[in-house]
RNA sequence: GGCUCGGUAGUUCAGUUGGUUAGAACGCUAGCCUGUCACGCUAGAGGUCGAGGGUUCGAAUCCCUUCCGAGUCGCCA
């Protein structure tokens, strides 16, 4: 049988009481995390969102609370008036309200509740699978309850430091228009429009750069985004954007300072923080060469460096022959690692390459007694092997992993490879935060599959005013005006400075091998708009997501949301996808064969 | 779509070369206990070894199929 609150109020939460509470009445409510009863006397611990207090029921205080309270299982939630009072020598130290406990005179439960498939506590061991279908349970730790406060916090920053830039929060529909370049779209159906179809945005783009015609000036949004691709662990369905756009500006700067001005704010307001310096700029070609990646970890070393030039004619017709293909011979030094890794380490990483496309993975050990170990030196000339020791700085005790493939290749698997060998050898300070754009990535890429250039960033994103030439010679050298920021190697957001001259917006989707009839039926109404006055205008957005477990320190981004999908896009607890009625179908005029 | 790893009591796990009745800890239930906080002590309940098929005298263990979950490559303008 529970109990109503019949008036009762809570004057406080469980773990705001402290020493200089003793001696006061208080009600508090939560549920049962603990209870240890010793007889004639029992201990709870009560806990809320604020924490955890031990609440004392003795029985020559009162026996009927007492028994009460000898029937009260683990979550179940009770209301508990009694009076703070000190542990005297019996302070718990591990819990901030160790010094104090309430001596119950009065117990309500409020709501009984059955044997929770896990027990809730922090240290927690319990699957992650089990763990979501009972999210609410999960959510009842304090561990995932500190992630969510602290993603509030940080939209709460977000707000108020773009508000005070002159920024409109403005909500754009999730009902749209598909759009398919990019990310598959998530579907719904019309009723009233049988057989066509409203997408799910992937972002607000169109509409915010709409805003901008419209003469919104700057707009933001906290903008859920839905996107039908593979999940990973820090990759969702449906994930948050802090998504914004600024007119008048043309140039990268004026939107990155602003971008910046938000980051450092949100660091210090939620992590205390102080940012000061101007966070660094790397071109794209840079990042590339030197660290093999568009979003850099350059928390450690560990960089690429070019032996093309050195091995071009080597004796191993794996390396010239990559480089005689187009590609090159790049090389990073593990600095130490050679006599901490042993012969299986060195093939993992081998394995490792392989994933990424890499039909090998060669190296050079040099060993602490001046010896070389290594899969290809005695390929190589005396001038080519002092070459690359001097290239890669080679010492003693220090391992040297080349790659010769497609520069794609050889970038996407050293570039992880750096990456895997630092975490895992633990070449750096993980506490530390490392924060820096890339800037000048190029505006197109060639796709093999489709056969015809595809936007890097996305169609709307603007050139480089000094490389608009090339757009008719070399298209592929065209540099774009986009920028990501990325924190400790994890893209953070991105954006650019958008097109807004309509004859360069039709020639930018000319390019991307778009006909007069796609521009009309896909993107007509934007195009259209360009041609009503457009102002100069660029933005950015940032995953809200991604930015939570930067600030959290979680690698895992189902922490930072409160009801997240699994890897096949379900969701455990609702079950969801699911199927409908044939009711819900027929109105839809939606008809499938169903599998057996 | 590919690769790797996992699924045994409510939970976390152990389970040898295929061999008697599948174990431990925690949790749960009952009893005792006035200073516990990982309370303690005693007793007890609790299993379709993810599912299906196969090999075998015999399968948690070996093989095949399949379902579920994790990571990752592709994918994510």
């Amino acid at each position: 049988m529970v109990d109503f609150l019949n008036g009762a109020k809570r004057t406080c939460k469980c773990g705001e009481l402290r020493g200089s509470d003793i001696g006061k009445t208080v009600t508090v409510m939560g549920f049962v995390a603990k209870y240890r009863n010793l007889g004639n006397l029992l201990f709870i611990d009560l806990r809320d969102i604020g924490g955890v207090v031990q609440v004392a029921f003795d029985d020559q205080v009162d026996k009927a609370v007492f028994d009460k309270a000898n029937t009260v299982r683990n979550e179940y939630v009770i209301a508990v008036t009694g009076v703070v009072r000190s542990r005297g020598a019996n302070i718990n130290k591990n819990m901030p309200t160790g010094e104090v406990e309430i001596l119950a005179n009065d117990l309500k439960i409020l709501s009984e509740a059955e044997v929770t498939p896990f027990v809730i506590t922090e240290d927690m061991k319990v699957g992650e699978q089990l763990r979501l279908k009972y999210r609410y349970l999960d959510l009842r730790r304090s561990y995932l309850q500190q992630k969510l406060i602290m993603r509030d916090k940080i939209t709460r920053v977000v707000r108020n430091y773009l508000a005070d830039n002159g920024f409109l929060e403005i909500e754009t529909p999730f009902l749209g228009k598909s759009t398919p370049e990019g990310a598959r779209d998530y579907l719904v159906p019309s009723r009233v429009h049988n057989g066509e179809f409203y997408a799910l945005p992937q972002s607000p783009q169109l509409y915010k750069q709409l805003l901008m015609i419209a003469g919104m000036d700057r707009y933001y949004q906290v903008a859920r985004c839905f996107r039908d691709e593979d999940l990973r662990a820090n990759r969702q369905p449906e994930f948050s954007q802090i998504d914004m756009e600024m007119s008048y500006v043309e140039d990268n700067e004026q939107v990155m300072e602003i971008a910046e001005g938000l980051i450092k704010k949100v660091f210090k307001e939620c992590l205390g923080m102080n940012l000061e310096e101007k966070f660094r700029r790397i071109p794209y070609s840079e990042a590339m060469d030197k660290w093999g990646s568009d979003k850099p970890d350059t928390r450690f070393d560990l960089q690429l460096h070019d032996l093309s030039d050195i091995l071009k004619n080597c004796s191993f017709s794996v390396f010239s022959g990559a480089i005689a293909n187009g590609g090159s011979v790049r090389a990073i030094n593990g600095k130490g690692l050679c006599d901490k890794m042993t012969r299986k380490e060195v093939d993992a990483c081998g394995e490792f390459v392989k994933s990424y496309g890499a039909k090998g993975l060669a190296y050079a050990m040099f060993r602490e007694d001046g010896s070389i170990t290594s899969s290809v030196f005695k390929f190589l000339s005396e001038e080519e092997k002092q070459a690359v020791i001097n290239e890669m700085d080679a010492q003693k005790g220090d391992i040297v992993f080349f790659v010769a493939d497609k520069n794609k290749v050889v970038y996407d698997s050293l570039g992880a490879l750096r990456c895997y060998l630092a975490d895992k050898y633990n070449l750096y300070d993980k506490s530390k935060f490392d924060f820096l754009w890339v800037v000048d990535f190029p505006l197109l890429e060639y796709d093999e599959e489709e056969k015809r250039y595809v936007a890097v960033h996305h169609p709307f994103t603007s050139a480089i005013v000094e490389d608009i030439p090339l757009l008719d010679t070399d298209p592929l050298k065209v540099r774009s005006n986009a920028y990501d920021m990325v924190i400790n190697g994890q893209e953070a957001g991105g954006g650019s400075i958008r097109i807004h001259d309509w004859h360069m917006q039709e020639k930018i989707f000319g390019l991307l091998g778009f006909s007069q009839k796609d521009i009309e039926d896909r993107f007509g109404f934007f195009v259209d708009a360009f041609k009503y006055g457009a102002p100069p205008h660029g933005g950015l957005a940032f995953g809200l997501d991604r930015l939570t477990m930067l600030v959290t320190g979680t690698d895992n981004i189902k922490d930072v949301i409160a009801f997240p999908k699994v890897q096949n896009a379900s969701c455990l607890m609702t079950g969801a996808p699911a199927a409908v009625e044939d009711k819900q179908l027929k109105e839809l005029a939606i008809k499938f064969d169903i599998k057996e």
